[in-house]
DNA sequence: CACCAAAAGTGCAACGGGTCAACTTAGTGG
DNA sequence: CCACTAAGTTGACCCGTTGCACTTTTGGTG
């Protein structure tokens, strides 16, 4: 997965970082995201809440590690995408394929429980997705040939990277992001009332 | 506009909060969003940080009064649109008839400047839209006659609702808009290049 | 008019997130 | 083995925000 870190220095580090991720997440999920202080998470690391800050940017990104990676799969999934198949094609099975399962399922009942039921987690979390509108929409432009910064590529990068956001508190998560990406796809109409069995 | 305050403590009440949004404007403007304290805010407005915090919900509101308004403009423009008019016609009329003038110059070229440049109040303005998606995603809704949160009329309310930052720094804002709602009423495709002048 | 309850405002102390500067410790590499 | 550097510590400090106990104002009511 990520390449493992050779000196005892980066290992000693890496092993912090951890023991700090760790106790937070713990905590978080003991006690309640704020009613747990970044001394607290300190402390129970045994390191200075100095050291904390030079893991990690904020509380916040004590429980969201690793968007680094999201962004990447996403310009991938639109650069390596296989021959003949559409832009939007693409990001609809990317999504329905990696986001999906994990926001489903990943021992993550506890933490999208977190998550949710903390506004502060979840206004990060949504404004973690949508700072990698640029990158995306940016993709998607130098594939189609236009100027990076092309407003309608920007908007579908935003439009997608919306969809965790609208999604999320779904009950068939499923066809959610397919009604959305037919919105994307085709424009938007009046959805009928679903028809009453005669 | 708004009612005016009859008593005489009313009054005082709504002067001590005007005073504390001025000082707040005006010492922004002149040193810059977080080079200015709660505290100095405070003093200038000759006021507690206490009495502050009684008026205004947070620093951000400081500069940001007023987004209610915006909400009940919004459903109004769904709910009495003219007949025979689509829903998406009258939003993209009212985004260019109402919010474009009051971002391209009411004023405000150093308001605007500073909320661009201040990550806190970007990140707090485009939130404040955003809070408006499930009252325009319910008007919608219930327009067409569907359950009040309809996966398809939610996502169509907080893709217009994304407008302003989709826009913001665009050089010609209307044409951007435009191609928003394009994007929206008939479906993304890829953007060719401009055709080059034969 | 006098009086009282409630609202507006004050002062102060405290908490929690986050930063800074000077210092110690301990791998790294020559 | 020694000098360099990155990781970590310490302690003080700023800032946004809240709670508490207290004073002042003011509107209404008997």
């Amino acid at each position: 997965m990520t390449d493992l870190p050779v000196g005892r220095r980066e290992r000693k580090k890496a092993a912090t970082r951890q023991a700090i991720a760790d106790a937070a997440l713990r905590l978080f999920l003991e006690h309640g995201y704020d009613r747990v202080s970044i001394r607290d998470i300190a402390d129970a690391a045994d390191v200075s809440t100095t050291t904390l800050f030079k893991h990690f940017a904020g509380k916040e990104a004590l429980v969201f590690d690793e968007d680094q990676a999201r962004e990447a799969e996403l310009v991938a999934a639109v650069r390596e995408r296989d021959a003949g198949r559409s832009i939007l094609d693409a990001l609809r099975h990317h999504v329905l394929d990696t986001w999906l399962p994990v926001a489903e399922h990943a021992q993550a009942g506890e933490f999208n429980n977190l998550v949710n039921s903390t506004p502060a987690l979840r206004a990060y979390g949504e404004r973690m997705w949508t700072r990698h509108t640029a990158s995306l929409g940016a993709a998607i432009a130098e594939d189609v040939g236009v100027d990076h910064d092309d407003v309608a590529c920007v908007a579908l990068a935003r439009f997608v990277l919306e969809i965790p956001a609208l999604t999320r508190d779904r009950r068939n998560r499923t066809a959610a992001v397919e009604t959305i990406f037919d919105i994307l796809e085709q424009g938007w109409e009046p959805p009928g009332k679903p028809a009453p069995r005669p």
